[in-house]
DNA sequence: AGAATTTATGAATACACCTCATATTTCGAA
DNA sequence: TTCGAAATATGAGGTGTATTCATAAATTCT
């Protein structure tokens, strides 16, 4: 499982450290918390049983190790993809499929969250709370420069929108995994955007719902817009 | 743990099985799945420990039972709550406030829900799919009749709706819950009706001909929302 | 090289779920 | 009321898995 000669003796132990935690994630996203076994880890590793908790207190500290490697990779190209992007719009969306992409690939891994997080009491100042903090923070940065420049609702307070953006999603992923309904992934997203952002076309506008006659046109417009690219699809 | 004297031995039975639920009902609710023991469930039902085991098959069976008889109570008190309401926006606000105030004081026996589920495969057509269901269904009721009315937005799919709905609270209260911000509730809550319901200020939902604009652009998108569906059926 | 220290091992322990041989209770027929 | 069969209850022991720890091997230091 170790991939390069190591030279120093730091070099060896971290190695194996990483053998370990490669093995855990690997059953864990597999099988999920409660069917992995630690015997079956230590196997994977090439290390005998104890030697496992000569570098993870336990089997919960294990874990919670995978779901911060998790949250470190999901939160690195999370930033990385968003920083190519030149409208909040774009980035928005970009952080919407990539958010989706990574809880259906990893769903077994997110699960364990509410195992390793121990008593909420705790869970704030704890690592896991800071990665997560790190991660979502994406979206308020987004976020508030969206409502700056009007492309994003002002009407409804920062935190809440991300508790809808990653809340509504998160539950879903869920739906669409039960009912086979990975195709309507982008549909899902297209409509969770459309409820938080102004309007494409148009950055300029606060109000969605503002009653006017512009909006309306607005709108008539969108509406059938959407219809034309789907009679267009199915002709096409 | 019994309540009353029994008199047929149905009723023995009957109330011994209710017992166990109760006590495991109480101890999930307090530790969780993990944290929970079958001897401390047995010891407060007042029964030897392999008499659990005659009345349910295994530990996830048990908390099974739990979970659906939250739902049940859950979806219960739902429904008459909504049935007393006159309005889709009260009804909305009635029933967002009902899940939130759920969740919170159970959160621990909803977080069973994925360790009690099984595979995600064989979850379709389960019993608790079907609590599940049967509870959302009066989320989807109600959007139904908002939509025809106006008065719920009809530039999303209901599924969708449904999804943010739900998933939104779900995230949110965590979040709360962390924060020690149980008093942003039902700020909360109303900003996520503002996303759903187009027009708060106007509780006149039961006629869809109240001639406003912004009503005639909600009837105009209802019509090309049902076109949609109607054109997506017929692909599919 | 040899001592000291770090790292690794896997048999033994602890603990929780669950089973099952046995005991008790219930209930209907005699 | 008594007796026997069926239903119900018991808790000691089996099983599997997380975790520990006495011992061994490897590494570093002198």
């Amino acid at each position: 499982m170790q991939k390069l000669k190591p030279s120093t003796r730091r070099e060896k132990v971290e190695q194996k450290e990483d053998s370990i935690i490669e093995a855990a994630h690997r059953i864990f996203r597999e099988k999920g918390f409660a069917k992995t076994t630690m015997a079956e880890i230590a196997r994977q590793s090439g290390v005998a049983d104890g030697t496992v908790y000569l570098y993870f207190k336990n089997k919960e500290a294990l874990a919670r190790t995978v779901v911060s490697d998790f949250y470190r990779r999901l939160t690195e190209r999370a930033q990385s993809g968003v920083d190519g992007l030149g409208s909040v719009q774009d980035q928005l969306r970009f952080l919407a499929s990539h958010h989706m992409e990574s809880i259906m690939n990893e769903h077994r891994i997110l699960e364990m969250l509410p195992i390793v997080s121990a008593e909420i009491d705790s869970y704030r100042g704890s690592e896991l709370f800071d990665l997560n903090k790190n991660y979502v923070i994406i979206f308020d940065r987004l976020v508030k420069v969206g409502q700056a420049s009007g492309a994003v609702k002002s009407t409804v307070a920062p935190w809440i929108l991300r508790d809808i953006f990653f809340g509504s999603m998160d539950y879903g992923f869920k739906t669409m995994m039960i009912g086979n309904r990975r195709k309507d992934i982008s549909r899902f997203i297209d409509d969770l955007l459309g409820l938080i952002i102004v309007d494409t076309s148009k950055p300029n506008q606060h109000h969605y719902n503002d009653g006017t006659l512009g909006n309306l046109a607005d709108r008539f417009e969108a509406a059938a817009s959407r219809l034309e690219t789907m009679i267009e699809k199915r002709a096409g």
